[in-house]
DNA sequence: TTTAAAATACGAAATTAATCGTAGAAAAAT
DNA sequence: ATTTTTCTACGATTAATTTCGTATTTTAAA
């Protein structure tokens, strides 16, 4: 695992990866119309920006049939993890204690919430503890 | 507390929100500096940064001496707040769980941070029970 | 077959952010 | 008093991203 990876989705890039990873392989128009059922935008702006993330390797596409099929080239959970570092330093000065302080203390967590995280906790005091 | 408040510091405005946060209010001069302890920015580019910040009222300027004073005009807490409701939206769906869960996963907190949050969630649960 | 519809390719304009150079005013140093 | 340093003001340039128009190709419909 490199120690400079250096993952740069910008806001559409993202916006597009999100869309592939809960829909799966899609068309330039599917993942156009998607994006049209919060905003307007155009689909050659979609295409373009589907284009250059396939340049950028980001995307796979497929060209067999006429209609590409692109595919996120990158990992889902890994993609958030680096843009949560990301966010974490520029943010929260790269402490993940502050920002799930931040989160909680915000987000007024439900009951079910809550027991989801005492769950994860006790699942990694266990591990460290083996 | 309004709903639709714009809050997008961009990259850099962020990087002096942050240093005037911990600082304390400062000259261009002071803020300068120390952005160039970490990478080389000119003068003048802070400077505009920080007029540009002014004028939209991100910081406060005192002209009163000839080396103008900035303050930030956002608290801190509630900006990050609402920067972390952005990342959010953008990057888990604006679920708060998965990005605490991912967080958690990543970052394999301390023993001493895990007390952290299991004690916060605590008061949480104390709070909502009352 | 001709026409219409639906794709991609490509380039260029529009936006936004970041960087810096230069000028001039004010203060400090000599 | 003169020079040098330290500021702010301001504009211009660069760079990255986003957006979209037009041309061309391919497929489908009439």
């Amino acid at each position: 695992m490199s120690l400079k990876s250096k993952y740069n989705p910008t806001e559409s890039e993202l916006e597009i990866l999100q869309l592939l990873w809960k829909n799966g392989p899609s068309t330039v128009r599917f993942i156009n119309e998607k994006q049209n059922e919060v905003k307007a935008v155009g689909y050659t702006t979609t295409l373009k920006i589907m284009q250059i993330m396939a340049e950028k390797g980001t995307l796979d596409v497929n060209k067999e049939s006429r209609q590409h099929i692109y595919t996120p080239a990158l990992d889902e959970d890994e993609t958030k993890g680096k843009l949560l570092d990301g966010f974490l330093k520029k943010t929260f000065s790269g402490s993940a204690m502050k920002m799930v302080m931040q989160a909680l203390g915000n987000h007024k967590p439900s009951k079910e919430e809550l027991d989801e995280i005492k769950n994860l906790i006790k699942e990694i005091e266990n591990k460290s503890k083996k």
